[in-house]
DNA sequence: AAAGTACTTTCCATACTGGAAAGTGGTTGT
DNA sequence: ACAACCACTTTCCAGTATGGAAAGTACTTT
């Protein structure tokens, strides 16, 4: 019932999603994509993979080293809560955090 | 773009959703609802009304002082606003936060 | 050897949160 | 009249957390 504040704060929700939505994401790319500094991501990550709910892997692209993070079945059931808890949250007032089938508005109840 | 700092805390995110539900709600259902202290629901109310998203006004019920609080417009502009942010961050991930036409689960895509 | 890449850590200064406790203004009980 | 109570409001007090800047690590490229 309470919003995990692991993902909560704004940061760490946005690399949460995005992770949601992929299988795999790059340091740089989840980076410049949430337009955050090198130490934020890193130190938000680092949270992350403490809280045991994303994975980093490192590994090399070509000679250059690359980091990659992907989120734990834990960690999607923990955002899964986490979006439900926003739900019943939010919901009562009538709005909606709904996508249609392909990305839409939100807007008053249907 | 950005998750409302005024908004995002969850205390503030539960007084906000909760008023945006209701034409007006006093403040000791407010507490009790969201569980919260009086010194607590005190501030983060005091913070939403220096932010203009809230009234605050005062009265009796017999001859008890009684305070209650409403969104104003521009407050339930924000969360109408906020709510879409969080749309947008969240929804790539194929999850919705969206009730059904009387509230529903959270789920995977439709 | 110097500079660059890809991060990680440390340093720092600034919030912000919540609980406890004290305070305010008015009311009820004895 | 005086103590106790109500409904908050403020103050006091930690304890956290956040982000930017800068320094550090380990390589690689020029």
């Amino acid at each position: 019932m309470e919003l995990d504040p692991v993902i909560h704060p704004p940061t760490r929700l946005q690399i949460v999603s995005l992770l949601a939505a992929a299988e795999e994401a790059e340091f740089g790319f989840v980076r410049d994509t949430l337009g955050v500094s090198d130490s934020v991501l890193s130190k938000q990550g680092s949270a992350l993979e403490t809280a045991g709910y994303i994975q980093v892997r490192k590994g090399y692209v070509g000679k250059r080293p690359k980091t990659w993070f992907r989120l734990t079945d834990r960690g999607r059931a923990a955002f899964t809560a986490y979006v439900a808890n926003l739900q019943r949250i939010v919901s009562p007032s009538g709005l909606t955090v709904a996508p249609e089938e392909r990305g839409q508005a939100v807007g008053r109840p249907r």
